[in-house]
DNA sequence: TTAGGGTTAG
């Protein structure tokens, strides 16, 4: 009774003033730790019962595993599976159930697996542990088979079968398929309950409908602050970061008492717009709401703070943080490294690691950053050692981050030597070869890796074309440029922004096409900014075009009138007429 | 006193 309220105490201590306990009593307080989040302390219980000579039975073993699975104490599972066999409980289906979310969360498929398949006798709770299993170690599809093998087995579908078979889709992105699970549910029945509706609206968000999770979010007749959470969350990753936020408003006003989650979520969606107004105002709910202690929210705001770069308030949640992980502490040099301070980004690297946390992949990848920001060459090769040392350097984001600090360090054979042995490629490391390849001057090369790239069956993406435009501006062919800045639209779909206008403009200005630069400039579809006529005046400049710079100059005072630049270009201008004429 | 499910940080 005292451990379902909450009060843990009055729990032990009855059990503890006990003149005599038998197993239920070891089973009771065991329970009641796990129950109010004490998982070590029961499995010290655990320990303790058995050492005073009681036998487990087939509820203190469900019980400690649970507590294994919570802590994903993979060692102390092995410990509880060996004692399970050795009672003989191993065919209990309760137990090996356990078992196999046990092994799941532990990170364990196969050993899962071969609990499962070797259980005389299964129910539709087992199965959708196995399919979770599945999940929450990447064999999505694997989940789905089993879902599939359930309706041959004739096992009860419930909603949780549902959800799991939802799940799967989602980290597939399979929209397909999730939308043939949403029929069955909608045919059995489950489509009012919330975790299934919670479910759905994650699955289309994960899927990039975003329009089908809104549907079923106003649809969903009950809903609670995680149905809110996952609508926010779909909205920001689907770039609906405003949407997001007035959705977070409606929450509140609706009378839902946000969480650390749904913090998280919101202040995701003002990195992303660098909102730093409804940042700081979500940082006061934060602490209002007394979540401030939460890694996941310090973490998020650090993130925000950085993105919208004010590294002083970043620094200042990460300092107050009473508990620090890898993440926060990625966050934080990426913070720096975002915020031109590549320097401290390598310093927080060192300390991070004298603290005794070992980096992965993504603190590999901002340190690597720093690095690439800094041109430090030796710096990122020792970095690139200890990678290999942590058995991380075929990982996509941590190659693509060697390519890139290769590329800028103006080493050009380690960025393809590293690209030549990566096992797995994605859009973006294709976008750094190509770019590293550009910057050093090999327009040909970058060119070559870009029809390489789409013989692979990557498509192009704007920062794709702007390392094109800037690998034709070394190798001086206007006419290539040209053909590039058209097939953006013409053959894939995407619109130029400014710095493709800028690139084109460049390339047209170092070959002395200044009329054709002209032109373009008036034919640009939005509006012009200041730089793009100083570009034009600094070409006009060097090639002693006086009457097209003087226009250029007056373009640019005039969406600018105290910018120094112009001024300075515009008196050479003069100045170098001046000479010619004298 | 016992088993499965939904949101989330770099």
């Amino acid at each position: 009774m005292y451990a379902k309220c909450g009060s843990l105490d009055s729990a032990r201590n009855v059990f503890m003033g006990m003149p005599r306990r038998d197993v239920i009593s070891w089973n009771a307080v065991i329970s009641a730790c796990t129950l109010n989040g004490h998982r070590e302390e029961a499995l010290d219980f655990f320990d303790r019962m058995h050492g005073e000579g009681f036998k487990p039975d087939e509820v203190t073993f469900v019980c400690a595993l649970d507590a294994c699975a919570s802590l994903a104490a993979i060692e102390k599972g092995i410990e509880v599976h060996a004692a399970i066999v050795e009672s003989g409980y191993e065919d209990h289906m309760i137990v090996a159930t356990s078992l196999v979310k046990m092994y799941g969360k532990c990170g364990k498929l196969d050993d899962a697996r071969s609990v499962f398949n070797r259980m005389p006798k299964r129910n539709k709770i087992s199965w959708s542990a196995m399919m979770s299993a599945c999940n929450q170690n990447a064999c999505p599809k694997e989940a789905l088979n089993l879902f599939t093998e359930m309706q041959h087995n004739r096992i009860e579908q419930d909603q949780v079968a549902f959800v799991c078979a939802l799940d799967a889709c989602a980290i597939l992105a399979d929209l397909e398929q999730g939308h043939k699970i949403h029929a069955a549910i909608v045919r059995e029945g489950y489509e009012d309950h919330v975790v299934v509706g919670n479910a759905l609206v994650n699955m289309y968000g994960k899927c990039r409908s975003l329009e089908d999770a809104r549907n079923v979010f106003q649809r969903m007749p009950y809903r609670d602050v995680i149905s809110w959470n996952a609508i926010i969350a779909v909205c920001s990753q689907n770039v609906q970061s405003r949407l997001a936020l007035d959705l977070y408003d409606q929450m509140r006003r609706e009378g839902f008492k946000p969480g650390a989650v749904t913090f998280v979520c919101a202040l995701e969606a003002c990195a992303s717009l660098v909102d730093l107004e409804k940042g700081q105002e979500i940082h006061g709910a934060i602490v209002h709401g007394g979540c401030d202690g939460e890694i996941i929210v310090g973490t998020a705001l650090i993130n925000m703070y950085g993105k919208c770069g004010i590294l002083e308030d970043a620094r200042n949640v990460f300092n107050r943080m009473v508990c620090r992980d890898v993440v926060s502490w990625s966050a934080m040099i990426a913070a720096c490294v975002l915020n031109n301070d590549a320097k401290k980004a390598l310093d927080l690297f060192n300390q991070m690691q004298c603290n005794g946390f070992m980096p992965d992949q993504f603190t590999f990848a901002c340190a690597l950053d720093a690095c690439a920001s800094l041109a430090a060459l030796e710096k990122g090769q020792e970095i690139h050692a200890a990678t290999i040392k942590a058995q991380c350097e075929g990982q996509v984001v941590v190659a693509t981050a060697l390519v890139n600090m290769y590329g800028k360090c103006g080493s050009l054979e380690d960025a393809r030597n590293v690209f030549d042995h990566m096992p797995h490629r994605n859009l973006v490391c294709w976008n750094a070869i190509i770019a590293a390849c550009a910057r050093n001057g090999h327009g040909i090369e970058a060119i070559e890796l870009f029809k390489h790239m789409q013989c692979c069956g990557f498509k192009p993406d704007g920062a794709t074309f702007l390392s094109l435009l800037a690998a034709c501006s070394h190798s001086g062919t206007v006419d290539e440029a040209r053909h590039f800045f058209k097939s953006m639209t013409e053959h894939h779909g995407l619109t130029q922004n400014v710095e493709h206008y800028l690139c084109l403009i460049d390339i047209l200005g170092r070959a002395g096409h200044l009329k054709d630069a002209e032109d373009f400039i008036n034919d640009m579809p939005y509006e012009k900014e200041t730089r793009v006529w100083l570009s034009l005046l600094w070409h006009c400049q060097i090639h002693g075009d006086m009457e097209r710079g003087i226009r250029a100059a007056r373009h640019a005072l005039n969406s600018d009138p105290r910018n120094a630049t112009a001024y300075v270009l515009l008196s050479n201008i003069y100045a170098e007429a001046g000479t010619r004429e004298a």
